[in-house]
DNA sequence: GCAAGGTC
């Protein structure tokens, strides 16, 4: 193929150009054609959204008269042949094998035309899509289309990175080819998108809707329960953390808190050990402080603090934003910022990019907003050299390499068609972008340790120097607070020393900025289709959104995850998506083919679709939980237990049986039991039905898997694959027994041991001999050594233990706890725990993998179920 | 009627 370089001066030459999307033809035309002589032309295509544009250009001294057009994203989709397309034409098995194909539809058919007519008359086609896989695949769309029409065109294609003149200019005088590997990747993504999400949504809509009562539902007929990559993981998410916050047990846990008041003022003191779980400890450590009040100025430290502005303005950050500052849902905040784009006031709405490039007239910009009513004059302000408050923006280091970060594109005071959604995010916009190009928040900060009876306390104070561009950016705020001036080496007796007790809480339901977070770091979706996921999942009756547009799964999300879940398969985790992606840059970099990926894939995903058919009578089981079964159910229930009807007509293996609604109070058995059966002996203690109730091993067993209904089953109990919250669920079933962690008694609880000595505040103690660094054994926790401490008070006269000589740390551990020749071996979960319940509990699945993103992730294959290694070396991959 | 990815 000819270079641009045709000798030049020859005949002028007809380019197609096209660009992905309306805007960029018009951007790019806009900058190739200035400077040109005969300006540039405008005409309607068959599109009403897709203008043509015309100018002359030259290419490597070639003259060439210029069209440019656009598509609209993909110009094609894949679907099945016709013959799979209807639900009950196939077995949803065979939309593993059964043919594909790549079609225009009818929303299309317009801009096909377009690009049909223009390239009859063109020499040369320059495709100018987006510069990523997506592009590079809507590019090859766009290329068959046009070489049907004319098989000679000259193809090129244009690489650049913003719009701006010197990268267009420079993009169009060095013309590439296509790459067909990165277009590749996305055929594969597309294949298995389309193959996994048609085969088990198919499949677990024809097997639960009719067989449930889905009182939700105004017409649960229509009802599609539908399964996909992205959108399943998202429920993932939420389901996860709703059974977190269902598994949390309360623990109490203990702090000693310091005040001190004088002439200048007053300061709290927060203990650097943060706060201990055991009372007995706690108390310890506070008796001495009682002994010994005389509080002793440790380390006064005094720094100037800044507060940066964040970075320039991505979608997802977008999206975050206007959910946290304005309750936004994310769907509905694109669809505004595409309003705003349309009408020219903000950029191009859908961009991970986060740094300007150098090339941007960040002034002008700014400029342009001073004449705001509310904040031109902050912008007059930045512009002016005297007040010293610009400072270039910094960058969060992402560039998609197609779109500059969201800024405001058109000055406006507030339109009036807008509505109150419009005018909040355009400032939001407005805003951020003048908080990007502004100096920090400066404090000045001030850290107060001191020591009472060898125990650290700390307080500290913040003054706002310069509140910068937290004056322009009225979303963020930073707390400041006054404490006196202290001196190294002052002592004073505090006001107060109290021992205080708290809770730990569950973490809250995530916020619509959590789930997106979560999303954004799994790689779930892209910027531009995070939103969607998040809507299907309340469309489809997955998840709901509360006020506080915190998101909690419906009985239906939780049933469907919990059914996969029960069966050992991990599909509702991120894994699939990140082993895919993976697998997608591994050929758009030619080290895979995209043949054997798809095979692959398709393969073990195929292997997981039949294990699931064939465990199917888990999800029945989970959907029995939440659901009354309907008297119209046409699915094939396999562990029922009735009078057999007919044989299933969907699935022809199972039999179609008549049974009672199944209670929803449940006993959950401990997932080690293998096999459990009723017999007809009767227990001499309980009499006939007896679960165990007598038996003291097989009563704690049950206890620890729970009981009752769904809201007082503890899913983690019952081995739901998370050991953390499971050993979470056992120490949770001892403290519901109430036994007393101080006197082993039942019926109380240590804090209220009536065996202990007086907790009161002004409790006796006695002297505490500390042997600094005469024995120590390496922190469990931090690794910092552990001093041997005596402690002399009237509970414990004479017990020694071990505290570790980090202030930040809260390990403490009694020496007797600890076995000879094992000290360090020695968990610290007798004594002290740091973060609350669960956290820092061994992992005792034994198994880590490392995801695509290089993050460690644990569980089971989801192909297999099995430990020990991940679905990409599964065996039964084949 | 199904996915996810573009985009208006």
């Amino acid at each position: 193929m000819a270079s641009g370089g045709n000798g030049g001066g020859g005949r002028v030459i007809r380019v197609l150009n096209v660009a992905e999307k309306p805007s960029v033809a018009k951007a790019v035309s806009g900058i190739l054609s200035r400077n040109q002589g005969g300006g540039m032309r405008v005409r309607d295509g068959r599109s009403r959204y897709n203008k043509i544009f015309e100018f002359n250009y030259t290419i490597r001294n070639q003259p060439c008269q210029m069209l440019f057009t656009s598509v609209t994203g993909h110009l094609m989709e894949l679907e099945f042949d016709d013959r799979f397309r209807k639900w009950h034409s196939c077995d949803p098995l065979h939309l593993y094998d059964a043919p594909v194909r790549k079609y225009v539809p009818q929303d299309k058919l317009d801009i096909k035309r377009t690009l049909e007519e223009e390239a009859r008359g063109c020499q040369w086609i320059i495709l100018w899509l987006d510069c990523d896989r997506e592009g590079e695949n809507i590019a090859f769309e766009v290329l068959e289309v046009c070489r049907q029409a004319n098989h000679n065109l000259n193809v090129w294609r244009a690489r650049f990175s913003a719009l701006i003149d010197r990268e267009i200019h420079q993009s169009v005088q060095t013309l590439v080819q296509p790459n067909q590997l990165f277009s590749d990747a996305v055929d594969v993504r597309q294949e298995i998108d389309l193959r996994i999400g048609a085969s088990f949504t198919r499949f677990q809509t024809m097997l639960l809707r009719d067989a449930f009562v889905l009182d939700f539902a105004t017409d649960d007929r229509n009802l599609v329960l539908s399964y996909g990559p992205c959108q399943f993981p998202t429920l993932g998410f939420v389901v996860e953390r709703y059974w977190e916050i269902q598994a949390h047990e309360p623990e109490e846990f203990w702090t000693i808190n310091c005040t001190h008041n004088f002439d200048e003022g007053s300061a709290t003191f927060n203990w650097m050990r943060g706060h201990l779980f055991d009372y007995t400890c706690a108390v310890t450590i506070y008796e001495m402080c009682i002994q010994e009040p005389t509080a002793t100025v440790s380390k006064v430290k005094q720094q100037e603090k800044l507060k940066y502005p964040p970075h320039p303005l991505s979608t997802i950050e977008l999206e975050k934003r206007a959910s946290r500052y304005f309750r936004m849902s994310s769907e509905q905040t694109m669809k505004v910022a595409e309003d705003l784009y349309q009408n020219g006031f903000i950029s191009y709405p859908r961009t991970e990019t986060d740094c300007f490039s150098e090339k941007t007239d960040l002034r002008t910009m700014v400029q342009e907003q001073g004449g705001h009513p509310v904040w031109g004059s902050y912008a007059q302000r930045l512009l002016d050299p005297q007040s010293g408050l610009w400072r270039n923006p910094s960058g969060g280091g992402h560039d998609d390499k197609a779109h500059p970060p969201i800024h405001p594109t058109k000055f406006s005071a507030g339109e009036s068609r807008w509505s109150q959604d419009h005018h909040r995010v355009y400032e939001l916009v407005v805003r951020h972008f003048l908080a990007c190009v502004s100096k920090p928040a400066v404090g000045a900060e001030t850290t107060v340790e001191i020591d009472i009876a060898g125990e650290s306390f700390f307080a500290c104070g913040r003054v706002i120097l310069a509140k910068n561009y937290l004056d322009v950016y009225r979303f963020e705020s930073w707390g400041g607070s006054v404490i006196p001036t202290y001196t190294f080496g002052q002592q004073f007796i505090p006001r107060s020393l109290t021992l205080d007790s708290g809770v730990t809480r569950p973490p809250p339901l995530l916020s619509e900025a959590d789930l997106l977070g979560c999303m954004d770091k799994a790689g779930i979706g892209t910027d531009a289709t995070m939103h969607d996921h998040i809507k299907k999942l309340l469309d489809r009756f997955y998840a709901i959104k509360d006020s506080s547009t915190r998101f909690s799964p419906t009985k239906l999300g939780e049933a469907l995850v919990m059914g996969y879940d029960d069966m050992g398969y991990e599909l509702w985790k991120p894994y699939l998506r990140a082993m895919m992606e993976c697998d997608m840059k591994a050929v758009s970099m030619g080290t895979k083919r995209k043949t054997e990926v798809l095979e692959t894939c398709l393969q073990q995903m195929k292997a997981c679709f039949l294990d699931a058919r064939a465990n199917k009578g888990k999800l029945f089981e989970a959907m029995a939980i939440f659901f009354e079964r309907s008297n119209r159910s046409s699915g094939g229930e396999q562990q029922v237990v009735g009078d057999v009807v007919r044989r299933c007509g969907l699935c022809l293996e199972s039999d179609m049986v008549l049974r009672q609604k199944p209670c929803r109070n449940v006993v959950w058995l401990p997932g080690s039991l293998s096999e459990a059966s009723v017999t007809e002996n009767t227990c001499t203690s309980c009499g006939p039905g007896c679960i165990g109730g007598c038996d003291d091993i097989l009563r704690q067993l049950v206890g620890i898997c729970g009981t009752g209904s769904r809201s007082s089953s503890n899913t983690f109990g019952r081995g739901r694959g998370n050991p953390t919250a499971s050993s979470s669920a056992q120490r949770g079933n001892s403290r519901a027994q109430g036994s007393c962690a101080y006197c082993r008694q039942t019926g109380h609880l240590s804090n209220d041991c009536p065996s202990q000595a007086s907790r009161s505040c002004t409790a006796r103690s006695q002297e505490v001999d500390l042997q600094n660094g005469e024995s120590s054994i390496p922190c469990n926790s931090c690794g910092a050594p552990c001093n041997l401490r005596t402690a002399n008070t009237a509970s414990n006269r004479g017990r020694k233990f071990f505290s570790c000589q980090s202030r930040e740390c809260n390990f403490f551990v009694w020496e007797d706890t600890l076995s000879g020749g094992e000290r360090t071996n020695t968990s610290a979960s007798t004594s002290s725990r740091r973060g609350g319940r669960g956290q820092g509990a061994p992992n005792t699945s034994g198994v880590s993998f490392v995801s695509a993103t290089g993050e460690p992730i644990t569980g089971r294959c989801f192909i297999c179920g099995d430990p020990g290694h991940f679905a990409n070396v599964c065996p039964r991959r084949g």
